[in-house]
RNA sequence: CCUAAGCGGGCGGGCUA
């Protein structure tokens, strides 16, 4: 509730009540966490303009804004001035740069900062590390991860659940099963306990790689050893049985969950829509579609992708296209994913001039192109030899500096 | 004296690459 928090502030300076460092710190966290970046930053500045010095916690805090907003320019700034300010960054704000950092593709220069933390004698603690690794897994770099993972216990730092857990993810991602399997033995044999997360992770991996038997066995793990299946849980469970091709079982899985007093959530509507969409069960998702409605979970721009996407695949451009409108006249705002598939079905429908407007619409509403957006569009651009629109494009991601992958 | 900062799991998009 940032816009309140907003009125309290200017409240407290009409009362002649001025924040304080803690007091910036503290608001700076606050829109850095809903991602109001400008409003951080604007904060920063206004106080240092007060002559309060910000401390490594204020700065931290700003850094983990930047970059979670993915302005990792701004972030690499605010880091860099610290130093050159004479000021050393604690554990913490380490951290926070590296983790940023590797999340956003840019290992290379974490693994930088870690070397320049660890000659400034700041030790990486176990968060440090897990950034990290956990950075370079959603990056889907699997060695650099185990050689992190390597380091980290060669400097004595004892992996813990978190670690593991994301170890398990990362390799699940890229389809390295059996290295998960035995990741996750290591992990017990560690002594480590696996929690909901862990088992998640892992569960997930089992079924991306067809194992729905074993995965249904771990369930029963996780029962025996007092862990509760939650919510995530079930949505791994419940796209992972269909995709088995055990629809049926979902809608077991549901009725369970249903049972514990867990009410399904956005996500379980989703993740049935999805999963019926693709296994061709139209009126099974249009039934979901409607069920959710009526129990108050009101479908997001995810939801709408997923129909959008579906009706896509079996060439039903005119039917995406009135499923597109709907969602924008029922106020939902299209997000990156739904407009790079409009882009998309416009290209596939000999369309580039309407492919381009939706384009520079998405643009308008504040939307950045991402590397799949630019691709879709360099692609079809491509694909009808119009090699001058496919440049301007291709400029136009090298200026906004989003990496070709 | 009190108050502020960092780590892990689930759902949708591009490529006849």
């Amino acid at each position: 509730e940032w816009e309140q928090a907003k009125g309290l502030i200017d409240e407290m300076k009409k009362n002649q009540i001025f924040p304080d460092a803690v007091m910036y710190s503290s608001v700076i966290h606050g829109f850095s966490v809903c991602k109001k970046w400008e409003d951080a930053i604007a904060m920063f500045h206004e106080m240092k303009r007060n002559e309060l010095s910000p401390s490594s916690v204020t700065r931290s805090s700003l850094i983990r804004g930047l970059c979670k907003a993915g302005i990792l320019k701004e972030a690499k700034g605010i880091f860099h001035e610290m130093k050159s300010e004479g000021a050393i960054p604690n554990v913490v704000t380490y951290t926070s740069i590296i983790h940023g950092l590797s999340i956003g593709g840019e290992w290379e220069e974490a693994k930088t900062i870690l070397d320049d933390m660890k000659k400034n004698g700041i030790c990486p603690d176990v968060i440090t590390y897990n950034s990290l690794i956990h950075g370079l897994c959603v990056c889907n770099n699997w060695e650099e991860a185990q050689a992190v993972f390597e380091e980290m216990k060669r400097a004595g730092i004892t992996p813990n659940c978190n670690t593991y857990s994301s170890l398990i993810h990362g390799l699940c991602r890229v389809g390295m099963l059996e290295e998960a399997k035995a990741t996750f033995q290591e992990m017990k044999n560690n002594r480590v306990i696996p929690d909901v997360k862990s088992y998640t992770a892992f569960i997930q991996g089992l079924c991306i790689g067809g194992e729905w038997e074993e995965a249904k066995c771990i369930i029963y793990e996780m029962k025996r050893n007092g862990i509760s299946l939650d919510v995530v849980t079930y949505t791994t469970m419940i796209l992972g049985s269909i995709r088995a091709g055990r629809w049926e079982e979902a809608k077991n899985i549901v009725s369970d969950m249903c049972s514990s007093g867990m009410p399904p959530d956005l996500a379980i509507y989703n993740s049935l829509i999805c999963g019926m969409s693709e296994i061709g069960k139209w009126e099974e998702a249009k039934g979901v579609f409607c069920d959710m409605k009526s129990m108050g979970v009101s479908p997001n721009a995810v939801t709408y992708g997923i129909i959008i996407h579906a009706l896509l695949q079996i060439g039903n451009w005119e039917e995406a296209r009135g499923i597109f409108h709907e969602m924008k006249n029922k106020g939902i705002l299209g997000d990156v994913v739904t407009y790079s598939m409009m882009i998309h079905g416009l290209f596939q429908n000999g369309n580039w001039e309407e492919a381009r407007d939706m384009y520079f619409e998405m643009k308008s509403k504040g939307i950045s192109p991402d590397v799949v957006t630019y691709t879709t569009m360099i692609h079809g651009f491509c694909y009808i030899g119009n090699w001058e629109e496919a440049k301007l494009v291709f400029c136009e991601m090298r200026q906004q500096e989003v990496q070709p992958d």
